[in-house]
DNA sequence: GCTGATCTGTGTATGACGCACACTGTGTGC
DNA sequence: GCACACAGTGTGCGTCATACACAGATCAGC
C-alpha cells in the first residue's frame, strides 16, 4: 500500500533529491542537471536526433557508459531534459482573473516549447512525477483559484489546456523543428501549393473551399492568429463550464 | 509556382496513386499499401518499436534493401502506416446536429488511435497530405455545414479538436501502448500512490487538494468521463464562437 | 523479334546507436 | 588504517537505417 522512496526509479530519485543515507565509496561527479543541462545545449542545437548517450557523455567529458549511473536508460535522459528544458513556471498573477491567468500559464508553455521545440518530440511514455512539471500541474491550477470550479474540474480543465498549447504548437511550429534549409514560410507556401494540388474540389469540395480563397498565404501571423483562437475557443468552453457550476449545475 | 505531380515525394506519388507514363524495365511486385499493412501488422503486434524495415521487409518476404525502392526513408514508412491504421472515415451523420457530427467523427478518430495506439508515438515533422488523412479533414469540415461559421473558423476548430482528441487519448492510452506487463488500472494505481507521496500538500497544495479526495481511485471509467468533459468543453467553446458568428459578430 | 535502356530486387558493407557486462581504482565510513 | 561499495572505464554485442554496386528481368521502340 504504501511506497517508499526506494522503490522510485532512480531518475525520480535524483530530480527530487532523495538522497539515500550516507554509504561508503567515492561521491558522484556529476549532477543529474547536468547531464540534462548538457544534453539540452545538443538538442537545441541540432535536434533531438542529435542527442546520444555517446554526445552527451562528450559533452560532459565522461564516456558513454558513466552516464547509466545517473540514468537507467534513454527514456530516463528524455526525462531529465524535458524537466531542465521548462524549467520553473513564473507565478501566475494573482490579482488578474482566472482567464487571464490561464493565458498566460498557457503562452509561458507555448514559449517553452518554442525555446526547445524538441520536447515535442520526445517520447511520452507516462504522466508526469518530476518536480518542475508537477510545480507547472500546481501552477496551472492554482490559476482557477476563486473560479466555482470542483478539483476535478479544474484537473480536467488545465489538462485541457496544456493538450491543446501542445498540440496547435506542435501543429505550427514542427516546421522549423524540421529541417533549417527551409523557412516556415516556404514550408507553408509548399504545403499550400501541394495541398491545392492534391485536394481536388470534385473529391474534398470542403477543403478545397477553405483553403482556395488563400487561408494560407495571407502574410498575417498565422501561428499566433490559430493559437489564440483555440485558446479563446477552450476558454469559452471552460467558461460555459464555471457558469454551469456557479448555477448549482451539477452537470 | 505551379507544381507538378513528379516533384512531390515518392510516398505521396504512390499514396496517390500518381503514377508516370509507362515506362521499359520490371513492374513493381509490391503495393505501397502491402508494405504499410506489413509494418501495421507488427505495430500491433508488438508496438512501434518492433517496427524496422528489416522487420517489414522479412515479413513480406522481401529484403531490407527492396522497401526503398517504395519509399525513401523510415519517416515515409511511418506516413503509409498511418495513412493504413486510419483507414476511411465512415460519413458523418447529415442529418443529425454539428455536435452530434462533430463528437461523431471525434470518436471514430479515438477509435482509430485505440485500435493502433503506436499512431501517437509515430514522430510528426510535416502537416499530412496523403489521401486518406485528407479525406478526414474533409469529412470533419463537412460536420460542420450549416453552422454560420466561416470557412477559417471551420478549419481551425476541426484542427482544434483533432489536437484535442489526439492529446487526451495519448494522456488515457498510454498506459496500455507502454508494456504488457501491468494491467492500466496498476499503472493508474502506482501513478496515484506516487504522485501523492511526492506532491506533499505543503509544496503543493493544489495538486494534493485535486488528488487526496480519490480522484484516482474510483471505479468509474475515468478514460471515458475524462474524454467526455473534455469534448464537451471543446464544443461549448466553439458553440460560443457559433452563437457569435450566428449574431454577426466578426471576433 | 531484336536491342538496349531502365527498372526491380539483392548482397554487402558501414557507421551509429543503446546498452550489457566485467573490471579498475578510489575514497569514504567504520 | 582498512575493507569494500561504488564511480567511472573499456570492450563488445546485436540492431538499426541506409549507401552503393550489381544481376537479372522486362518492356518501348525500332
Amino acid at each position: 500500500m504504501s511506497q517508499t522512496a526506494d522503490e522510485l526509479p532512480r531518475v525520480l530519485q535524483l530530480l527530487w533529491g532523495l538522497e539515500g543515507p550516507a554509504r561508503p565509496g567515492p561521491k558522484p561527479t556529476l549532477q543529474i542537471t547536468d547531464i540534462g543541462r548538457a544534453a539540452v545545449r545538443l538538442a537545441d542545437a541540432a535536434g533531438l536526433g542529435a542527442v546520444s548517450m555517446n554526445k552527451v557523455a562528450a559533452e560532459l567529458g565522461f564516456t558513454t557508459m558513466s552516464l547509466y549511473r545517473y540514468v537507467d536508460s534513454k527514456d530516463d535522459l528524455y526525462v531529465v531534459m524535458v524537466e531542465e528544458a521548462f524549467g520553473t513556471p513564473d507565478p501566475v498573477d494573482p490579482k488578474a482573473d482566472w482567464r487571464a491567468r490561464i493565458t498566460q500559464w498557457a503562452v509561458m508553455v507555448r514559449d517553452a516549447i518554442h525555446r526547445h521545440p524538441w520536447i515535442l518530440q520526445v517520447p511520452v511514455f507516462e504522466p508526469p512525477l518530476s518536480p518542475k512539471q508537477l510545480l507547472w500541474m500546481e501552477e496551472g491550477l492554482r490559476a482557477f483559484e476563486g473560479t466555482p470550479l470542483t478539483n476535478p474540474d479544474r484537473l480536467s480543465s488545465i489538462v485541457l489546456v496544456n493538450i491543446y498549447v501542445r498540440g496547435v504548437t506542435q501543429l505550427t511550429a514542427n516546421l522549423f523543428v524540421n529541417q533549417a534549409d527551409k523557412t516556415e514560410k516556404e514550408a507553408d507556401q509548399l504545403y499550400a501549393q501541394r495541398l491545392m494540388m492534391l485536394a481536388t474540389p470534385e473529391r474534398f469540395p470542403a477543403i478545397a473551399a477553405t483553403f482556395e480563397d488563400g487561408t494560407f498565404d495571407d502574410g498575417s501571423d498565422f501561428d499566433d492568429d490559430e493559437f489564440e483562437f483555440g485558446l479563446t475557443t477552450v476558454l469559452d468552453g471552460i467558461e460555459a463550464l464555471i457558469t454551469r457550476r456557479a448555477a448549482g449545475t451539477r452537470r
